[in-house]
DNA sequence: ATAATAACGAGA
DNA sequence: CTCGTTATTATC
């Protein structure tokens, strides 16, 4: 029943007229009276009785194309459990709206040629005609090739895969996907953004060639993606890619499920009941014996707990081959030289920084730089008279940690509690903006006669070429260079660092680890400077080219804190009243703890209900059931659940 | 929204 | 004790 109301979240009975028989099937979108008016709604199953003393008529069949596969029903109501939500919820997620004109172009196309290349694949499977997939790159890991192998002969291996610098990573998901479709089987792979999947289309295009895989996005538009979705529910395409719209595509004999930087916040569905790509993938493969590839530059905590608990194998390179692959890499943040050195100091750069671009200029190399995002932590201005504040330390562009908080510098990191505008002597500051094309322009100066690109919000470049020149590029927005990156310059820590968040390091990390993964390699003249303290975690960890160990790190730190994903947490949002009286009815785990209230956005406050991972389940069963009640007493304001929430504070 | 069902209180 | 009215609750 497509009701958002959490009390009617469970199947009901009706009768199906003689003259909708045959299109009543499973996994169609029916309508139905339901409490006098029409609403649309799933037919989940046909059965020849009913409990039910006195059932009412289907009203009708939307459309006789089951849409939702038993599958796919199976996980989102799997789905829908774990998060505390309902299974309409997650059907919305999972089954794009109807188009009419597109439904009739696929099944017209569809009408008989599908049951033969089915035959096919399955002949193909049977007859062992599977193709051994040549591990190329993934011999750079010792588990690569058996990874691979498992892939084709259908086993459901697991993995979570830290990436090489330098790597070509959506090459390497083509030949797992390739693996897989040797064996019979078919795949999906959920990346980031549009940018990741034209990376990951043109790899599997040049591996698959086209016509077997689609892409599911809902940056399509509706009729593109329904189509796409169909095409893959059809069973004519057996490989969907896509962002986290394509998370639950239905798949005939899937294989393999893969995420790619599962630490990407665009994972996170940010409509109810809030599903993390990575985590529905995982609930897919658990339910199906379906094989899972995890991977990214940088390992999320929670990539690292399934390496942990046992549930994934990790697949990474040995050290020595980390090495040979990795820029060479330098922090910088104290920096007696600037003031000596004239070039530094009109780029208000650091001086190792400086040179490092100039080297890489010299070489006929591009230069990559990452800056805050637009808008991402305002710099400040003096008050009195609009003078960008400087840090008096190294010139570098002064920041607001808070509304209320000290200012501090974005390049050194250094604190500027006194500051007193050297203009006109003013003390109070004001936010301002200094975006990438302001930071470009200053460096383009600094560099006369070099072109200078820039790659963020408003524009996003896939790659540049390879001679000298400066890529201003904001995190997630950096280009592939051709031939490499000469140097990556990493001007963003502070803004990185000192995120009031869970999950600062580890974002910082992945960021960094992302642009540094574009540069040469040492041996190639690649190098990287960090402006970030060399003795903190995430920047160690970024110089050894060690996510693995950061994650662990980071994992302990929360397993000592009591901080997900050691253990599980919801956070139930709303008005004051509405939170208390949704707690008070909530039967919770004996050991749950209620955490709180922190104030959230106008007016409304947020608890935060802790277990123990074993408890995960009686939780989210316990938080849906209250919330069953309220919406059964129409309870007035409503109270947002999040199980898993992105952000804790 | 609306119909069933339970709860309640006044009058016989 | 019964009937009529009103709160409550389930909705095939």
């Amino acid at each position: 029943m497509d009701v958002p109301l959490p009390h009617l979240d469970r199947p009901f009975d009706y009768l199906v007229p003689e003259a909708l028989d045959a299109d009543a099937r499973p996994g169609v979108r029916v309508k139905v009276r339901f409490a006098g008016q029409l609403v649309d709604g799933w037919l989940l199953e046909r059965a020849e009785s009913s409990e039910h003393p006195k059932l009412a008529y289907l009203e009708k069949v939307v459309s006789p194309v089951p849409v939702l596969s038993p599958e796919v029903a199976r996980l989102a109501r799997a789905v829908a459990d774990r998060y505390a939500g309902s299974l309409a919820d997650v059907l919305r997620l999972a089954v794009p709206p109807r188009h009419a004109r597109a439904e009739k172009a696929v099944t017209a196309a569809e009408a008989s040629p599908s049951e033969d290349t089915d035959a096919d694949a399955d002949a193909d499977a049977r007859a062992g005609g599977r193709a051994e997939v040549d591990p190329r790159g993934w011999r750079d890991y010792p588990a690569g090739p058996a990874l691979l192998r498992a892939l084709t002969d259908g086993r459901p291996a697991r993995a979570v895969w830290s990436a090489l610098p330098g790597e070509d990573w959506a090459e390497r998901y083509a030949d797992a996907v390739a693996a897989t479709v040797a064996g019979g089987r078919g795949a999906v792979v959920v990346v980031a953004d549009a940018r990741d999947l034209d990376r990951l289309d043109a790899a599997l295009t040049a591996v698959l060639g086209t016509g077997r895989h689609v892409r599911l996005t809902a940056a399509d538009g509706p009729a593109r993606r329904y189509r796409a979705f169909l095409t893959a529910r059809t069973g004519e395409v057996d490989v969907v890619i896509g962002t986290r719209a394509a998370m639950f595509a239905p798949v005939r004999r899937l294989g393999l499920v893969a995420v790619w930087d599962d630490g990407d916040d665009l994972h996170a569905e940010p409509r109810a009941p809030y599903p993390h790509a990575r985590d529905v993938l995982l609930t897919r493969a658990q339910l199906g014996d379906i094989a899972a590839l995890v991977g990214g530059y940088a390992r999320t905590a929670e990539a690292q707990l399934l390496v942990e608990t046992g549930w994934a194998r990790e697949v990474v390179a040995d050290r020595a081959v980390v090495r040979a692959r990795t820029p060479a890499m330098a922090p910088t943040g104290d920096d007696p030289q600037l003031a000596r050195d004239p070039g530094a100091a009109s780029a208000r750069l650091p001086s190792l920084a400086w040179t490092t671009a100039r080297d890489a200029l010299r070489a006929d190399l591009p230069v990559l730089v990452q800056v805050p995002r637009r808008g991402y932590v305002p710099s400040v201005a003096c008050a009195d008279c609009r003078a960008p504040a400087r840090c008096p330390h190294c010139a570098g562009p002064l920041a607001l940690p808070s509304a209320q908080g000290t200012p501090a510098c974005r390049w050194c990191g250094r604190v500027a509690a006194a500051y007193a505008c050297p203009e006109c002597g003013g003390r109070r500051l004001r936010a301002s903006v200094t975006g990438a094309r302001r930071t470009a322009e200053e460096l383009g100066r600094a560099f006369p006669g070099v072109p200078v690109r820039t790659s963020g919000r408003e524009e996003v470049l896939a790659s540049v070429p390879g001679g000298a020149g400066l890529v201003i590029a904001t995190p997630g927005a950096e280009p592939v260079a051709e031939g490499g990156y000469g140097a990556v310059l990493l001007l963003d820590s502070w803004a990185l660092l000192t995120r009031a968040d869970l999950r600062a390091g580890e974002e910082a990390l992945r960021r960094w680890m992302a642009a540094a993964a574009l540069a040469r390699p040492g041996t190639a003249g690649g190098r990287v400077v960090v402006v970030a303290d060399g003795a903190l975690a995430p920047v160690q960890a970024l110089l050894r080219w060690d996510s693995a160990w950061f994650a662990a790190r980071e994992l302990a730190e929360r397993r000592e804190l009591g901080f997900p994903p050691a253990v599980r947490m919801a956070s139930v949002t709303g008005a004051a009243e509405a939170v208390a009286d949704l707690l008070a009815g909530a039967r919770l785990p004996g050991d749950a703890e209620v955490l709180g209230p922190v104030p959230a956005e106008e007016g409304r406050e947020r608890m935060l209900v802790r277990v123990p991972r074993s408890r995960a389940a009686a939780m989210a069963e316990a938080l849906h059931a209250a919330a069953g009640q309220r919406s059964a007493r129409k309870a007035a304001d409503p109270v947002r659940l999040q199980v898993d929430p992105l952000t804790l504070f």
